[in-house]
DNA sequence: TTCAAAATGTAGCATCGGCTACATTTTGCG
DNA sequence: CGCAAAATGTAGCCGATGCTACATTTTGAA
């Protein structure tokens, strides 16, 4: 419009190489595949370590999601080997199954842990973690520690 | 197993208020839905600021998927008003278009920036990055600006 | 100018994770 | 005990986002 070819109204945009880029690409998209077995396996092992049932009712309204789609993702942890049910009793996790819920918790409350200690609110920290935790990779985990035990 | 009822072995563990869980699940997703259209107008603004045009072909190579895919999900943008494109031609953003890739663009650098800020190593913080972005919210964002500015 | 290669469009398939609607089983209360 | 309510299972729908395969258009080089 009113910009013309000798304006410097931006600095002069510097492409990432391609393969490079579409490398951080796919790792975001493979990293959210995960993010939803993670979620309830954590939250499974939640439940049973508190109360001692995982139901799939009690599941669906944690996650606020109706019974179907929880017994329908309950199917796919069963399918992946990390869970275990029969019909009309409770869920309960595989070794695997367990072994990745102790994982998800340890990353989970180190993020919480690290949001809080740059200034970020509790209740924010707790709420963007639920989130941000499927995308923090280890070498980033480390770090965090790190940073927090300073 | 060999538990009984009054041993240690784990800290009571004590859930949140099934409602406040159920919300924070609920911002996740809705977070994740926005993430693919966020990508896109920013990678799109990118491409026609550093060269000029931003064809289907170079915007599916950089983000690793087919070119189908891209096209499909260029659709997508176009269905909600923050694209325009015709047949055999590039992609251009409306003016939403353009003003979504200017917050999601300011929000990636300033999550890279508290990354490697805290000791999350650059090329690490960039991948991360990538996933993480969706999911901070505006607060924290704040948050992070505060840190990085003491 | 021609024509083959590259880019683009499009159709069809799969998986995932949402949902509603309805069938079946279990539970608990009178 | 009996029966209604709650929980659970199941079927079928949808949209989003991947893919491959093939049709069409554009482009560029001989
Ligand atoms: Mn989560
Ligand atoms: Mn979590
Ligand atoms: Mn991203
Ligand atoms: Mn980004």
């Amino acid at each position: 419009m009113t910009e013309r070819k000798a304006s410097f109204a931006r600095a002069p945009v510097e492409l990432p190489d391609e393969a490079v880029q579409a490398e951080r690409f796919e790792k975001a998209r493979s990293a959210q595949a995960s993010a939803v077995l993670e979620d309830y396996v954590e939250l499974i092992d939640d439940l049973l370590a508190s109360g001692g049932e995982a139901r799939p009712t009690d599941i669906a309204r944690r996650l606020g999601v109706s019974h179907a789609t929880a017994t329908k993702s309950i199917g796919r942890l069963k399918r992946e080997g990390l869970a275990t049910s029969k019909a009309y009793r409770g869920v309960f996790l595989t070794p695997d199954g367990h072994a990745l819920a102790a994982r998800v918790r340890a990353r989970h409350r180190l993020v919480v842990d690290l949001l809080i200690a740059v200034g970020v609110p509790p209740e924010c920290a707790e709420r963007d973690a639920e989130g941000l935790e499927h995308h923090v990779s280890d070498v980033a985990l480390a770090a965090f520690a790190r940073y927090l035990k300073r």
